[in-house]
DNA sequence: CGCGGAGTTGAGAATAGTCAAAGTCGGTGG
DNA sequence: CCACCGACTTTGACTATTCTCAACTCCGCG
């Protein structure tokens, strides 16, 4: 089954055998749960609603017909299946080469721009999650998360309220991003070198 | 395009305006390269070869059209790209909740388990990626990575000669890996809670 | 009013990063 | 054939960041 979330919001995660638990994502409006069984049928990913939801049910089965039946329906199914990836790259990304800052404001900024792409503010939000789930997210502990939300607040670039967030510097919020977080407008393409050394080195016949 | 590795040794990595760079991962024969760029054409992820290599190239179309034909065509690539999103998603648990050299031991059981699917020895490999680039995958800067991998010689769970590599001691290896380098046996199912609270509210009817 | 979960804050410890020096390896050209 | 060069690696000392543990606060709810 896939779940296309049609309100509220979601967390899903991962879970190894000896009990370590990694959110892997929080799905809003439009997003789609159960990406990662498309195929098995065996979901590896579990998914908790974390307020009020309401959901579209979309069965594999009908799925799959309608990708071979429609070339825009296959086309569409695959397409979100590489942005499934490619968003998933991109926080592998932040969770390798970043700091705690720097993760907590490209966080921000993500889920600021997903608000407004639903017609929601981007300056005014709110944090369903706990810390420790956010903490979970951006691989850090609740404690580290806290403090870092403190000291943006120290530095008037954001206001925290318990669960509520208003952003007010985007500005300074975009700096300490780097501006990595607009990364989706990357386009570079295909198998190049760094130093133009060779690339795929033969092509058999 | 899309590459399927016939012999050789591949990294992917992703960059960010910045310049920043994460290695998302090796791909050994078999392996499919160029799947985030499936739907749009675009890829996100570079590749570069760390050998001399071989690959079998298998355009997109041609791709889709298999897909479109045949019911096991489509299964197989739905499970391929599935199966890229789960992979990605234990890195990503290795990435957030691990330390260094469970990260390292995790890294070293992976690429055995790997090589010996191959037919090749599980005792025996050849880190053909630098140091930097393995840091860079498993997050941690390259002297770390020459840290743990000395530790690990210096506590005979592993030799290491350059880019030559022998694992000595499995059982030591899984202990610090934590069970979790099998999490692939997973079969947890969909959409379940944690604690027994609502999972999806409602289901449009 | 008191309880409990969630969040904040602080102090000290542990882990990983940074900077620097020295050693290894492989390849190139004299 | 050997010396040298550059890229890669190892190791050490020091620093910075993050984690851990613990106390305390806040807030919603019975």
């Amino acid at each position: 089954m896939l779940y296309v979330v049609h309100c509220g919001t979601f967390k899903s995660f991962v879970m190894s055998l000896n009990g370590l638990i990694q959110v892997t994502g929080f799905q809003i409006a439009g997003d789609i749960v159960g990406l990662d069984g498309i195929s098995t049928g065996l979901h590896q990913t579990d998914v908790v609603a974390l307020e009020d939801t309401e959901v579209f049910v979309l069965p594999f089965l009908q799925c799959q017909q309608w990708s071979r039946e429609s070339a825009y329906g296959q086309r569409h199914l695959m397409r979100t299946l590489a942005h499934e990836i490619t968003r998933n790259r991109r926080h592998m990304l932040a969770l390798g080469t970043t700091r705690a800052e720097q993760r907590m404001a490209i966080f921000l900024l993500d889920l600021s721009q997903r608000h407004e792409r639903l017609g929601h503010s981007r300056f005014q939000l709110v944090l369903q999650m706990t810390r420790k789930d956010l903490g979970s997210y951006l691989g850090l502990t609740l404690e580290t998360v806290s403090r870092q939300l403190s000291r943006l607040q120290r530095e008037c670039i954001i206001q925290v309220q318990g669960k509520s967030l208003a952003l007010l510097d985007f500005a300074a919020l975009r700096r300490l991003a780097g501006v990595s977080s607009d990364c989706s407008s990357m386009t570079v393409d295909s198998i190049v070198d760094q130093k133009g050394n060779f690339l795929v080195a033969k092509r058999p016949t």
